[in-house]
DNA sequence: CCCTTTGTTGAACAGATACTCAACAAAACC
DNA sequence: GGTTTTGTTGAGTATCTGTTCAACAAAGGG
């Protein structure tokens, strides 16, 4: 069938993935998914239509990829629950030093209501999904003996995913790793320390 | 001298702040600066260089006029600090019903570093405006014993920010606002509760 | 009331942008 | 092994982008 051999279709969405969430949708120019990609023109259009279609077929790739796999190994797979919540925050910004490109769902849910909801259904489901990973955790805490029976977790995960966006903001704005990590570690707790069970503390 | 006499300079930035908060940078051309301005392209070019400049102009013009009063207002002339704190985060989605453009400062956050730090500047600024705003309300608090003395101003301020910029993340996307007055009428209390004083409660 | 200064006008420009298409190549199928 | 189907190529197009500029109009000062 003759597509550029070297790429598998995932491997291509993760290069395009890549550009968007650097540069945002906008910003992006299809020479640079050329560049990027190696394809030329002609066969990104055959495949994805244009654009946009290329954007929200690397979206959909973002989602279950890179958020889903972060759910599930720090929210879904962690031991104490609760520490790989706070794991998960954590990850957001431990990679290289500077020019953290931040998390596409996040720059997207900014950038979309500008032109006529590009990927608005992404974010939606991107977004949808790291909450019910926030619920799940905490449910999982609760079972675990880490929360309160009457946690209420619907409304503690609503409340995890503000905190969680407004610090990929901060992330993809530059803040230092330092204050970043100072703020999660000291509001997480907080968040929960209504609900929390003491245990055998000091 | 012949500034079309209609407009005097804050009302023009206000209505360039306006397009900009909507559309972001990337999204409008100065075509539609044309439009909303009623100048012609030689005029903002005479005034402001080139789009950027206005766009600079509009972001300080954002942080002055906005950002500030809104500081201002809930932050450091409420009387019980903790309702103004409240009323302050409450205020960035209580106005018309959709389309809500959120916030300049969050939304160019995270577009900037996409275009060569277009910005950067003012939104550094802006954001420190509104850190330090958390921490003069939070010394208040402390102050009018809403809040023990031994409070971490400083520290809380910035997990403050991170809630405050992911709440109008959310906003910008459309999330209910009934959903959003749950998470920040839950979150701020429980951020704060581990250094609230208790007073004649129930 | 001239002259300078200041700002306006709007057509025009060079480059970028998203996108198309007809010719071409290579697998797939029977 | 021909034929069809699938994907690639890359020059080309129409439109939009930010920006400029020379001609023009309106104050301001002496």
């Amino acid at each position: 069938m003759g597509r550029k051999a070297t790429w598998t279709e995932p491997e291509l969405l993760r290069t395009v993935m890549a550009v968007f969430r650097r540069k945002g949708f906008a910003h992006t120019s299809v020479r640079d998914l050329e560049e990027a990609s190696g394809l030329h023109p002609g066969s990104i259009y055959k495949a994805y239509g244009n654009k946009e279609g290329l954007f929200t077929a690397a979206l959909a790739a973002y989602n279950e990829q890179v958020a889903a796999e972060r759910v599930r190994t720090h929210l879904d797979e962690t031991d104490p629950p609760l520490r790989g919540l706070h794991a998960y925050f954590l990850s957001t910004f431990d990679g290289d030093e500077e020019a953290n490109p931040g998390c596409l769902l996040t720059n997207t849910a900014v950038e979309a209501p500008a032109l006529a909801g590009v990927g608005r259904d992404g974010v939606t489901a991107g977004l949808e999904l790291i909450e019910a990973g926030f619920r799940r955790v905490l449910e999982r805490a609760v079972a675990a003996g880490e929360l309160a029976a009457d946690t209420p977790a619907g409304q503690l995960a609503g409340e995890l995913l503000a905190l969680y966006q407004g610090v990929l903001v901060l992330v993809r704005f530059g803040t230092a790793p330092a204050k970043l990590a100072g703020i999660v570690t000291h509001a997480l707790p907080a968040l929960l320390s209504t609900h929390i069970h003491e245990k055998s503390d000091s």
